[in-house]
DNA sequence: GTCTATAGAAAGATAGAC
DNA sequence: GTCTATCTTTCTATAGAC
């Protein structure tokens, strides 16, 4: 997406597209969505949007592609020379304690369309890879944390896995229930997880 | 459901179209169900269903309540004089290490299921009620534990809360990826937690 | 590139015979 | 209770003018 250099420019109509069905898909969730309803939150008409994409199946893994780059630019990461505080940062934008509005809604998006990866194989290779690479950056930043002598000789990568499923679970539980203390519990005991586990 | 008598009996036709409907959902997905795909898994004809219910949403709603009904059944803990033999229990039936196609297929439509509560009410009552009903199973089990002596006295909700969403997360990850070995991973790593945690 | 109009298929739902 | 036939609405997608 990145490669050319108007795909990511505001105003261009396949953004406008994709920023619709973004909407659309807030509103009527994936198994509601419809390409009239696409139109609906698009300032052009229905069959403007044929003009750009060829199919229905094609416009959705056009947003597939788009929500998962803004979503992976969204907890992209800084290194700082303190693994325990880059932790704890990857934690925090992937399950803040007190999310925006934005950020509540980005997330129930993302466990929508992640469950269009039961069926569908596209999907579950996004999803797969979306795992892959956060799972990665944690274990790059527990290794680091190793390196330096300041956490335990843990196997890094099982950490970083459990880290993961509770961030997965709790970002479930938050947008499919209205148990949010249990997100702040899952979050609390992940933290003081870690601080036993890797705290030397 | 199981108020009235006839209800869970095999082969009454309510059974045999709660039945059709789960295969619709393997074969489709929530997003992909219609009247018309339940129908075709269904020995009988597409306006029998509508004798039965009175629309989709009204199907769709009893379906819910069989499905739920099922897990339910099928997680059920039976206590013994040991703790934490409970515990891996309870996870081994949530998160099974080597799960037979059934349960893999269970467990993906309750992922599937689940991710509707995004967008709707009455979904989210169901899956936060189911959510509730294992934190206190497991709180339980924990603070049986504390009370023998067994347990450290930690906080067993939170420590419940904490599980459940590893438990979750993994559930979710095993339904929507193949990274099988990342199931493998945090159930390892949940269980030399609570090793850590709650051994004394 | 965008529009209106509409084709054609599939959806949910009902009528009326048996 | 179940059937076939059919209605209406909604859906995806295209034709053709501008």
């Amino acid at each position: 997406m990145a490669v050319d250099p108007d795909a990511d420019e505001r105003g261009s109509t396949e953004t406008e597209i994709m920023e619709a069905t973004y909407r659309a898909l807030c509103k009527h969730g994936y198994s509601g969505l419809s390409i009239s309803r696409i139109a609906d939150e698009f300032e052009k008409s229905k069959s403007s949007l044929y003009y750009h994409y060829d199919s229905k199946d094609d416009l959705l893994v056009a947003f597939l592609t788009f929500a998962v780059d803004r979503f992976e630019a969204s907890v992209a990461t800084e290194r700082s020379d303190d693994p325990m505080a880059d932790l704890e940062g990857v934690i925090e934008r992937l399950l803040p304690l007190r999310p925006t509005d934005e950020q509540r809604q980005i997330q129930a998006l993302l466990v929508d369309l992640r469950s269009q990866a039961v069926t569908d194989e596209r999907f579950r290779e996004r999803f797969a890879d979306i795992d892959e690479r956060l799972v990665t950056t944690l274990t790059e930043v527990i290794e680091r944390g190793i390196e330096r002598g300041t956490f335990n000789e843990v196997d890094a990568t099982r950490v970083a896995e459990h880290v993961l499923a509770v961030l997965n679970g709790a970002m479930v539980a938050r947008a499919t229930t209205d148990r949010e203390a249990a997100v702040a519990a899952a979050r609390v005991s992940l933290s003081s997880y870690l601080d036993t586990v890797l705290r030397r």
